[in-house]
DNA sequence: CAGTACTCTGTACGTCGTACAACGTAGACG
DNA sequence: CGTCTACGTTGTACGACGTACAGAGTACTG
């Protein structure tokens, strides 16, 4: 199925899910059901952290709550709604500390460091396209707390709607590169230094200098700064530094710090 | 096999492949090839262009250049590289105008644009992670015009590398959210309109807006302000311009832009 | 006590990447 | 000139995936 997409299927029964309304699993009819939606997303969230979404097969989530594959489609839609199901119970599970009293700078800063940790602890996460974002109470409860970082700013709602998105799509696109940076290394049994060390003799040889003076100053210089290999935590600091100074022009009076 | 990520073959082979070094598939003995890897990846970026990288698959590629699925692995050693070979053609391919004269700002735009348009064209590009770049000709060539746009800003290689890592990251994040957005209008036969139009009234049964006050009121500015949906384009100009104030800080001197 | 609405199971289909063995071809060598 | 051999190409096969569908069993409703 991949290019995993929340809010594909259809709204009224995702959205029961999402709220687990009663409607939908319980007649009184016939068997009781043996499981509940909570434990196949919980079994599911568990198989996801460590195989990832394309590692998690209906048949593996079966497995896990001990009931035959096709059982999970009374619980669940579809592998999308309970991807859309997983996304929006981690959201709820987020640490939401009091950020009021700091500076817009911390504030903003804890934000990103709560969405970085999501990202660590929930990889998967990363890979979820969330332009029809699962609308339950996670998500509600993230967006409610998130926005609450942006009060007294003097930024307008739609202001404050960007700025978040702005922010919190910086986070997802530094997490995906962390991701397949680790990704890369555990797949291939080859670290990254070791990957550019074996590729560099290879390359000198078709590589002409000569014909790409800057590409070749510069990365030297950036290999040499961060061992030979991406560095994503660098490039997640430089990056955040960078979306806070470029916040700071939008909502004036602060200055912008320099430095890296 | 989803998760694409690039240079996960064996480097030398890679290596070789990307820039066309003869010695892999030209011996005397036998029959004579008779396709060419360019061929190959061509018809594999076309095929990608409309079906995406999930869509692309050996079969069908073989059925576009008329072979037999298992003959184009004596041109190429599996998919991995084959994306490796059509993400460095279509880098190779891409417009280079000169780019002096004008101010940072606009180089930088213009280096954005570039590789928005980029995605546009190939939006699978999107989708694959590049923590171990196809190190070919093409993305030497994209390499060495890109930090050309940097020249004169007083920046140290270090710190160029960071900030084109910096301005790329955030268009591939701008890009994956215009896809995705596209991708759900498309296989939903639902348009964002009609999708939060479904959800509206369903979401109010189950919502409620005195438990997520700013939410509600942030929410429903930011749907009117773009009509109920997401708005990618409204997104990237706004985050291209956050991105060059925050670069504007670290370059120092230039005065920010405020304004949306 | 029958009927019925439900849960759960196993099988099956069409998709994928690619391993493998068989077949045919054309240059190299005696 | 004939034979050998390395290579291109082909078809078949395997195990994975999501899920449609048919059947079996269960427990409440009338």
């Amino acid at each position: 199925m991949p290019a995993y997409r929340s809010g594909s299927g259809d709204p009224a029964r995702t959205l029961a899910l999402l709220w687990r309304e009663p409607g939908f699993g319980q007649s009184a009819r016939g068997p009781k059901q043996g499981l509940s939606v909570d434990r196949v997303v919980d079994a599911a969230i568990t198989l996801a952290d460590t195989a990832g979404l394309d590692g998690l097969s209906m048949r593996s989530v079966a497995r896990a709550v001990d009931v035959s594959t096709m059982a999970l489609y009374t619980y669940v839609p579809g592998k999308a709604e309970l991807v859309d199901l997983m996304l929006d119970a981690v959201y709820l599970r987020m640490e939401r500390l009091p950020v009021d009293r700091q500076s817009w700078r911390s504030r903003l800063t804890a934000i990103a460091e709560q969405n970085r940790a999501l990202f660590d602890m929930h990889p998967w996460i990363a890979d979820v396209s969330t332009a029809r974002p699962p609308l339950g109470p996670g998500l509600m409860a993230k967006y409610e707390y998130e926005l609450s970082a942006f009060n007294g700013l003097g930024l307008d709602d739609v202001a404050i709607d960007d700025a978040l998105t702005y922010l919190l799509t910086f986070v997802q696109a530094a997490a995906r590169a962390a991701i397949s940076t680790r990704a890369s290394q555990l797949d291939s049994t080859m670290s990254d230094e070791q990957w550019w060390a074996a590729n560099a003799p290879l390359l000198a040889r078709v590589f002409d200098s000569t014909a790409y003076p800057t590409a070749a100053r510069v990365g030297t210089a950036a290999g040499a700064a961060h061992g030979s290999a991406y560095h994503p935590d660098h490039a997640y600091q430089f990056g955040l530094a960078r979306v806070l100074d470029g916040l700071a022009a939008l909502i004036g009076g602060q200055q912008a710090s320099a430095g890296r």
